[in-house]
DNA sequence: ACAAACATCTTGACATTCAAACTATATCCC
DNA sequence: GGGATATAGTTTGAATGTCAAGATGTTTGT
């Protein structure tokens, strides 16, 4: 089926550059902070799981990032030294740790998500109020689909 | 405005988890070829270059890459040692190389290409005809935009 | 109470990255 | 043409990011 086939490649190529697009601009963006990307992108999984489902334990912040718990050790020691998140003793299981935002850190993620926003107002700006929601019915469906 | 305000938020927080699905996917995928995903980066955007404007000089991969032509030239160098691009000389410079693929590297890139297919295939599952059509000339809007 | 499973940290070895210094070539200007 | 300046790519040194494997302390199941 080439049609069907053809449309698919073109949606998979727009996918590909919206992905490059929203990558550099997240390099760009972080650049002027003074944090490395990976840095960042910490801030922005312990900021966001704030707002849901609560702080983190090392283990699934490591699993949501991709990467081995050896390997976040040395990141949240970097972003503890510089007071952007600190470790909290787990409740009940005393092996474990909650990550969460010091103050400063909330900041920069207030911060930084105000960016994501006014990036969003303006990638969004040329579609109508219908086309917005439109876009948003199906970027549900297909994070769904993931 | 908080009901504009309101669905701004919405997609805004939309395209970070579509960009987080996006990523994860693409960490495991590359993860079975043996490269670092920076490596197979590189091998898309050479390969992407070879179908519209034809090899490019490092300058130019480096810029399209967002990082130094030094990070590029060890970089390079890796991919080189694994057959998988090569270095040519630009043909009025001699400062430069045109960066291409070699066979091997043109096969692992439409390999990926593949995958990145069915995964837009998988993702679109749900739509019907009109909604795809629909969303590719959102995307187009909104990628004109960046 | 004991063994097994678990969460985190530490260590050692590389990979990645950048900025700055360096080499070779190209371009400009007189 | 020829010297000054700019550009393309490489090299170097230092910091960061990464993982696998092993160590330590904690919890869980029996």
């Amino acid at each position: 089926m080439p049609a069907q086939m053809s449309e698919t490649a073109k949606l998979s190529h727009q996918l590909v550059e919206l992905y490059e697009k929203l990558s550099s601009w997240e390099q760009d963006v972080v650049k002027n902070s003074g944090l490395s990307t990976a840095q960042m992108h910490t801030i922005e999984i312990v900021g966001h799981g704030a707002h849901g489902g609560g702080a983190l334990r090392m283990k699934d912040l490591a699993k949501k990032m991709g990467v081995t718990t050896g390997t976040l050790t040395v990141m949240i020691d970097r972003l503890e030294q510089q007071e952007l998140l600190k470790r909290t003793p787990h409740e009940t299981d005393r092996r474990s740790y909650l990550i969460a935002l010091t103050e400063k850190g909330q900041g920069l993620f207030n911060e930084h998500h105000q960016y994501h926003l006014r990036l969003t107002e303006e990638i969004t700006a040329t579609l109508s109020t219908e086309e917005q929601a439109l876009f948003s019915g199906v970027l549900e469906k297909v994070i769904g689909q993931m």
